[in-house]
RNA sequence: CGCGGGGUGGAGCAGUCAGGUAGCUCGCCGGGCUCAUAACCCGGAGGUCGCAGGUUCAAAUCCUGCCCCCGCUACCA
């Protein structure tokens, strides 16, 4: 199978913050998770940079803009760092590559037929230098500069989405997972059957973008070329190579509410009316809210979300994204529920349990684990987890995919009290009970750290170090059974210490 | 106005598509254990599943109406 998957590209001028850190966190675990399965995978992230607010900014500080945009792309190069994310291509969309292929996918529109010249008349903002759309105004007055915006009218090109309503329809019909969640495909089809007006696609006067090919005083609209970033990426990701030919149409957008209506409508129709293949499927994710009285009162000066990485991990952020709120849904998430869900369920959970379970080889078996008489429950346990991890990630629902792991790191620890080992180990006669017991834990430890490895990159080979077992990611490995006879286990160090929570004299 | 989401024990949520004794985490009360990061395990109290009708042997779940909260309503990245 073949596996393409994006995050949206990120707004250059604007700062990381948790919001982005969490469509990453997701897109890596999903990544993560086919790569298990063998998958031929390829992930994409980036940074759009095309927007005239760009050219604005550097301008004001006295910079090019190309200059500008190298200095400020790094921070966005370390968000994926920051929480682990391992991805193929970081696309900038004021790459030459990337141009070329907008520029090619646009004539091709044209040449098409559907893209055709016509009069924008819009509230446009002087200062600003760029139209505001109503929303954006308050009293009537640009919200940044106070100003009332003058109506302009601007030759533009526009591109023929009303053509498309029909064939978008249909498309929605024949592929009822087309976008996901349920609800957001509902949202998407009825605001395609409501109706759908061409839009333009390009602007004038303005010298920062990827020029329109045939019309070189006008500049591509920076939503249209962002998301050809899609595409455009495979074309020069690799030298030498046009991915395209192996990852399109394989892919898989993942994306905020936000921007739904841009990835579900428009994006389709553009990619239908170019003559390419429409994506496999969107997923359309809601936000992770942060109660922000509890951000000022606990953090104090830490102001950025991203920044508890360095307290908890990248693995802590990325396991209190993912499950404390419905994946796909909104939901509520706070900094204290992070220390909660680091203390009790990565400490107190899952990181005792390997505490306590190397404690008890090293103490009763001189470390030395080895096979003994099969435990058929636990198998079947096992045996189901890696059915559900492969069926909930298909639905996306990576927070269900979670649970399932967690629910076999729970009753391994309920094991350990149902067959009390610390008695066991008084009694020579039930020896044999004893090592079935310690290796049962082992090796359920082994294989559901296997199958949590998507969310927990780092602690994931910590446990098969403890264990002294290969770091084999692959799904086949969420069974029971295979670890082999090995010995020289110690009691693990803590894999989640406790740590002093952040407050406002940290 | 239209479209969409939400309203489930003190808190946060799952369950609603395919009706069948209301589930999870935290908190609270009580008990057990001692291998382990003062961790782990068991039991208990606590809910008219927003409101009112309807369908059904049976409704959190389907239908109708209503109330409250939130988002979107198109060329802002």
């Amino acid at each position: 199978m073949r596996y393409y998957l994006t995050t949206p590209i990120y707004y250059v001028n604007s700062s990381p913050h948790i919001g982005h850190a969490y469509t990453t966190i997701a897109a890596d675990a999903v990544i993560r998770h086919h790569k298990q399965r063998g998958d031929e995978t390829f992930f994409l992230t980036g940074t759009d940079e095309n927007a005239s607010k760009v050219y604005r900014v550097a301008e004001e500080r006295g910079l090019d803009p190309r200059a500008y945009v190298d200095e400020i792309v790094e921070q966005w190069r370390e968000l994926p760092k920051r929480v682990d994310a391992e991805y193929d291509f970081f696309i900038r969309t004021s790459d030459e590559g990337h141009h070329r292929v907008v520029q090619a996918f646009l004539q091709r529109i044209y040449d098409n037929g559907d893209i055709y010249q016509d009069v924008y008349s819009g509230l446009y903002c002087v200062q600003c230098e760029e139209f505001k759309s109503e929303a954006d105004l308050v009293d009537g007055r640009c919200a940044e500069h106070g100003v009332a915006p003058e109506r302009i009218e601007e030759t533009n090109w526009f591109f023929r989405l009303s053509a498309y309503q029909k064939t978008l329809l249909e498309l929605y019909d024949r592929r009822p997972e087309f976008v996901l969640p349920r609800f957001r495909y509902n949202e998407a089809r009825s605001f395609i059957a409501g109706g759908l007006e061409d839009f333009s696609v390009s602007r004038a006067g303005q010298p920062w973008g990827v020029p329109i090919p045939w019309d070189p005083d006008q500049v591509t609209y920076v939503w249209v070329d962002a998301l050809i970033n899609y595409l455009s990426a495979l074309s020069y990701a690799r030298d030498g190579e046009d991915l395209r030919e192996t990852f399109w149409p394989h892919a898989h957008h993942l994306l905020g509410k936000d921007i739904l209506r841009f990835h579900c409508v428009y994006w389709p129709a553009l990619l239908l009316a170019a003559g390419f293949e429409v994506p496999q499927q969107l997923f359309v994710h809601g936000w992770l809210l942060l109660d922000d009285r509890k951000i000022s009162k606990s953090l104090g000066n830490v102001v950025d979300p991203l920044d508890l990485v360095d307290v908890y991990g990248s693995d802590a952020v990325r396991f209190w994204a993912l499950r404390s709120v419905s994946f796909g849904q909104d939901g509520n998430a706070s900094l204290d529920g992070l220390h909660e869900r680091y203390e009790r369920e990565l400490g107190n959970d899952l990181g005792n349990l390997v505490s306590r379970t190397t404690a008890m080889i090293a103490r009763y078996r001189a470390g030395r684990i080895a096979p003994a008489e099969p435990n058929d429950e636990l198998s079947a346990l096992l045996e189901r987890l890696r059915a559900r991890l492969v069926e909930r990630f298909d639905a996306w629902d990576l927070t269900g995919a979670l649970e399932e792991a967690w629910e076999i790191v729970r009753w391994l620890n309920r094991h350990v009290e149902a067959t009390a080992p610390w008695q066991l180990a008084k009694d020579d006669a039930r020896a044999r009970e004893l090592d079935g017991v310690l290796y049962d834990l082992a090796d359920g430890l082994r294989a559901v750290a296997v199958g949590l490895s998507p969310f927990l990159p780092r602690t994931t080979p910590q446990i098969l170090a403890a264990l002294r077992q290969p770091v084999d990611l692959g799904l086949e490995r969420v069974a029971y059974g295979a670890t082999p006879a090995t010995d020289g286990i110690e009691a693990a160090v803590p894999l989640f210490p406790r740590v002093d929570q952040p407050t406002a004299a940290a």
